[in-house]
RNA sequence: GGCCCCAUCGUUUAGUGGCCUAGGACGGCGCCCUUUCACGGCGUUAACACGGGUUCGAAUCCCGUUGGGGUCACCA
């Protein structure tokens, strides 16, 4: 077995150093210039005045190969250059500057409480530093709202986060983000449960198992937030706003702007009288957080440095007049307050970062926390066409893959598959396989589609792969659902499902395919169903065929009555005694003992039905019919 | 429209300036095995979006073009 790919520390703390580097290199958009600009920036990105200058990785960051963006203002960054130039001082260890996360600072969670607030220090990002947990103090978290049946989507940001956290060794959280009551089901956070523990996607905080920054339903954590909007009013943080969305559309338009351009945040400094006007007419406020007028960058763990320009994005409402807090405020604060490092979540969610971030910023200001997380997007799963699977689409239902008998191991193998490889040849793993090898600064930026038949195929490997006796009890709720058997099964059923399982599961990728395959084992030979397909097929001799064969296998003692006399008998009676080929002559036997075209190997079939049934099968199946000669 | 992201076979991925005549898997096609259907085995099909630049050398670095996607809520 090939070894999992490994990434070296010391291998990732080189690209994020140059990846710094090259953002701050600035203005390298000359073509002409661009290339020499880019080896000197290597050169230069290697080391930076450290002594670190042994054999290293002589290979850039797959990011790194990213094109940097035009006009963005990204080669003009200001973050990063002065955080790494505070930072390049470094510890002395010979460290990469500004890269060594071995040596800064690091960042506990919670934060101070002295609320204290600089709101001159709001862009000021020295003050405002990124986590640089690895290892055991990696926290993520998977927060999903629960709106309708669990996505495959949705899945695949559960486990990658999961995985994160089991390969760092750190922590994982399940929060459940209930805000929205309108749309908020108690069904769906059921689901969203049942739906990590069939996968074994287990958490080491949140809902359902505590921890210390418990509740992990925001719905129960209203008041919370309440004493945050408190603090954040109080330090100027955040104002209130009076507007109505139809207004700011408007005022747009009367300003000769794209309608579309959004808030433009005039009313950062209403005044008092203004206010009170605006109560006058019977109006109260939502809040808005003031971001700032700077452009805000951050390094994403999946897509490299990510740059938006000032003005891109602006002050947003946090709090509805009704004092109730929305999803942009609450998401940051928990995660603030739960102490998470590292948030990986959808790239849908990538326009609103600069918002977050500006947020962290304010919460760092008043003390709730001391960092802001890292933050990777991870690309979408994509349906048949160029769009993202949506809820509607069948294929994007979890439960819909489990009813149709995927097992828990193969879907996820499946599901790591998009964005993510273990290596250049194998794509068939275990889940510890997976959890060893992931580093989401592996995970490939680009948009997935998600292959119905390629999950079924990864599927069916698994399902090979799975120890006889479990792949058997595995197939016991199938076969109850379509009503061949009923819970608990009895010896005499067990012993057939026993001996039966083996000679399918090497030829079935889902679970549901069982019932049909094995249906015939569990009903009496009056009770057996011939299908039309099956009767159509029969050939002219079938009727000659099942009585040759009737009276060979009845000279068998019951005793002796196995596959392989069943197999020489009919072979010598059918194939040398009548001279037919195998397939005539064996195809009218498989739809006497099962009932269909298909069915598992039929010798085997016939040794688990036994003499008697066997002969009862053939004999009901001679009564059915016409009689005519060969 | 503004902003952001993305770009290798039909699909998903490998690729980290020379191991590339671009590898694997799924799918398709063909053959073999065979008591059916499968499983398995063998073979085959098929891709670096385009244009410049840097370089002795570019799938890989840079710029641009084109194409796709997302986002611009008092939803999450």
């Amino acid at each position: 077995m090939r070894p999992p790919r490994v990434r070296s520390p010391h291998l990732v703390r080189d690209r994020q150093c140059r990846r710094r580097l090259r953002a701050r290199r600035g203005g390298d958009r000359c073509g002409a210039v661009a290339g020499a600009g880019d080896r000197v920036g290597r050169i230069a990105g290697r080391c930076l005045g450290s002594s670190d200058n042994g054999p290293r990785p002589a290979h850039p960051a797959r990011r790194d190969r990213r094109r940097s963006r035009p006009g963005t203002g990204s080669r003009r960054n200001n973050a990063y250059p002065r955080r790494a130039a505070e930072r390049g001082a470094g510890c002395g260890a010979g460290c990469c500057a500004g890269c060594c996360a071995g040596c800064r600072t690091r960042f506990g969670t919670g934060g101070g409480r002295d609320g204290q607030v600089d709101s001159g220090s709001m862009s000021e990002t020295t003050a405002h530093p990124f986590s640089t947990a690895t290892g055991t103090d990696v926290r993520v978290r998977f927060c999903p709202s629960p709106t309708g049946t669990p996505h495959v989507g949705l899945i695949r940001t559960a486990m990658f986060n999961w995985a994160y956290a089991r390969h760092t060794g750190g922590t994982m959280i399940f929060r459940i983000e209930d805000t929205d009551a309108a749309r908020d089901s108690e069904e769906s956070f059921q689901q969203l449960v049942e739906a990590m523990r069939w996968l074994k996607l287990d958490w080491d905080e949140g809902v359902g198992v505590g921890g210390p920054q418990q509740p992990y339903r925001q719905s129960e954590r209203y008041d919370i937030y309440r004493g945050i909007i408190e603090r954040l009013k109080t330090s100027g943080h955040i104002y209130e706003s009076f507007v109505t969305g139809e207004e700011i559309e408007a005022r747009n338009v009367s300003l000769g702007r794209d309608p579309k351009m959004g808030y433009d945040n005039f009313e950062r400094d209403l005044t008092e009288e203004q206010k009170a006007a605006y109560r006058a007419e019977g109006r109260s406020p939502a809040l808005r957080l003031r971001v700032p007028d700077s452009e805000l960058s951050f390094d994403d763990l999946v897509r490299g440095e990510i740059t938006f320009p000032a003005g891109s994005f602006s002050d947003f409402v946090v709090v509805r007049p009704n004092g109730h807090p929305l999803y942009p405020f609450v998401n940051p604060v928990d995660d603030a307050l739960m102490g998470v490092t590292h948030v990986l979540r959808g790239e849908d969610l990538l326009s609103s970062t600069p918002r977050q971030i500006a947020l962290y910023h304010a919460l760092i200001d008043i003390g709730v926390t001391t960092f802001v997380p890292r933050f990777g997007h991870l690309p979408y799963v994509m349906g048949d066409k160029n769009k993202k699977l949506s809820k509607r689409d069948a294929e994007a239902n979890l439960f819909l893959h489990r009813d149709r008998g995927f097992i828990p191991e193969g879907l996820l193998n499946y599901l790591a598959l998009l964005g993510w490889s273990l290596s250049h040849d194998r794509d068939v793993f275990s889940i510890d396989e997976f959890t060893t090898a992931f580093d989401v600064v592996n995970v490939n930026p680009n948009p997935a589609r998600f292959d119905l038949k390629k999950a079924e195929s990864i599927n069916g490997d698994h399902i090979r792969l799975l120890e006889p006796t479990d792949f058997a009890s595995r197939l016991v709720p199938y076969l109850a659902t379509a009503g061949v058997l009923a819970e608990p099964l009895t010896d005499a059923q067990q012993a057939i499902l026993t001996a039966a399982a083996p000679l399918i599961q090497e030829r079935i990728a889902l679970l549901g395919e069982a019932p049909a395959m094995l249906g015939f084992l569990f009903v009496t030979s009056a009770e057996l169903v011939h299908e039309a397909d099956a009767l159509a097929s029969l050939p002219a001799t079938a009727r000659d065929i099942l009585v040759a064969s009737s009276a060979a296998l009845a000279a068998i003692p019951a005793a002796e009555f196995t596959h392989d006399r069943a197999h020489v008998v009919l072979t010598e009676t059918l194939i040398e005694g009548l001279g037919l080929k195998p397939r005539v002559a064996f195809g009218p036997l498989r739809v006497a003992v099962s009932g269909r075209k298909v069915s598992p190997p039929l010798f085997e079939s016939m040794e688990i039905l036994g003499r008697t049934d066997t002969l009862a099968r053939l004999d009901r199946l001679v009564g059915a019919l016409p009689i005519t000669s060969a």
